[in-house]
DNA sequence: TATTGTGAAATTCTTCACAGCC
DNA sequence: GGCTGTGAAGAATTTCACAATA
């Protein structure tokens, strides 16, 4: 990189261009800085690799799409490589996210300690079913879903989760679409169709385990 | 092609040097036939392509390395297709599966009735807290994990799904390999080390979200 | 006629290998 | 001396485009 780096300082956040695939194995690589043992203060490209099954080659390229964050010779200070890769992936704050499905899975989601650490916390549940209307988990209001548009436009949240049956799933995706929802983490197994500028990152065990078991 | 596929026909399920990333893709396509109104009969590359958001020629190609299943000017047959892949994905038969961990997500996952169209169902459930031994979900029993290797190995189970803390799971999951495991389903956030022969597939909510912060 | 199956071309992604720097 | 950052090379993946054919 030439001295046009100076200049250009703002764009290291955002580079054009970045391949989704690059940007998919950051969070792999916060993920992995969080669990060292706290008297590690620097690793090295090599040493994340092998803790990953990733080449070195691969993570220092990767990084170097967003600056330059290691030291020639000793490798990267941990507590900044994790500040930055915190901020490139935006989850330096805390999103609010929007439940939508109170059944087995969708309780499991609200007890589940770990968003807090990595950016996110359930904002608000939704489901049909008027006997869970009102109640609470870890101090999340469950709503009836006729009112999830209004909220969800209200206060602007960005990010659902979708537990719910296959069967209502892209009706709902469509209405979180309308109410102004960007990412979508979807738990129903079954492909959503939404606009351009919306995300899905879509979670279904079936598919982990038949991708294993061609293998077996 | 030439005339030498009949010859092979033998090898037309297994060809060797399929790319991982297109075992990937089947499960979706087996999937996405599934979802299909019954009347419909066939398929076209086309259509089945716009309903996952994948190119036509993809599809065809990725289909190409297993055999020859679709027809010039009409498409696939869906029950054909169907069958060929669960038979290549070796689905068509239901593989017994260990839970280690009936904590929140644990229980979601033994009352989800969404495996056994796919090919799984939960044999047994292991868990460390004394209050569930002996209890059954949906008629599975809950064992002590220190029986738990020894279960495996005698009822030979090959494939297991880890939702037990970060913490333990690497521990666990060295001794799911022990007793011989060879496909695990990990929920734990944390990469784990597997051997070789052994094949992990990773689901963590986080870093699915944290892949979509980017963008927003 | 419509759509598959597939070599070849184009594109994307990964690895190599080393100058530059700490 | 050891490790990063990075062009260039190499490998993998996707798309193109069309002959073959139901």
């Amino acid at each position: 990189m030439d001295s046009a780096n100076i200049r250009d300082r703002r764009k290291i956040q955002k580079p054009m261009g970045v391949p989704e695939i690059v940007v998919g194995r950051l969070p792999l690589y916060l993920r992995a800085l969080s669990h060292l043992p706290e008297e590690v203060k620097a690793i090295t490209s090599d040493e994340l690799g092998n803790l990953l099954g990733i080449s070195s080659a691969q993570i220092r390229k990767d990084l170097s799409y967003f600056g330059e964050f290691g030291k020639q010779g000793s490798g990267y200070e941990i507590d900044y490589l994790r500040q930055q890769l915190q901020q490139i992936l935006q989850v330096d704050k805390q999103w609010p996210v929007a439940l939508v499905g109170v059944g087995d899975l969708g309780q499991a989601i609200l007890s589940y300690g770990g968003f807090q650490e990595r950016g996110f916390y359930i904002d608000v549940a939704f489901d049909v079913d008027p006997q869970k209307f009102g109640k609470s988990f870890n101090d999340i209001q469950i709503l009836p879903v006729s009112q999830m548009s209004k909220f969800i436009a209200e206060h602007e949240l960005l990010i659902a989760i979708v537990a719910i049956p296959s069967s209502v799933a892209q009706m709902v995706a469509d209405e979180l679409v309308q109410a102004g929802v960007r990412a979508i983490l979807n738990y129903a197994p079954v492909t959503l169709n939404v606009p351009e500028h919306v995300r899905v990152y879509h979670i279904d065990p079936a598919i982990g385990l038949q991708n294993m078991t061609y293998y077996l």
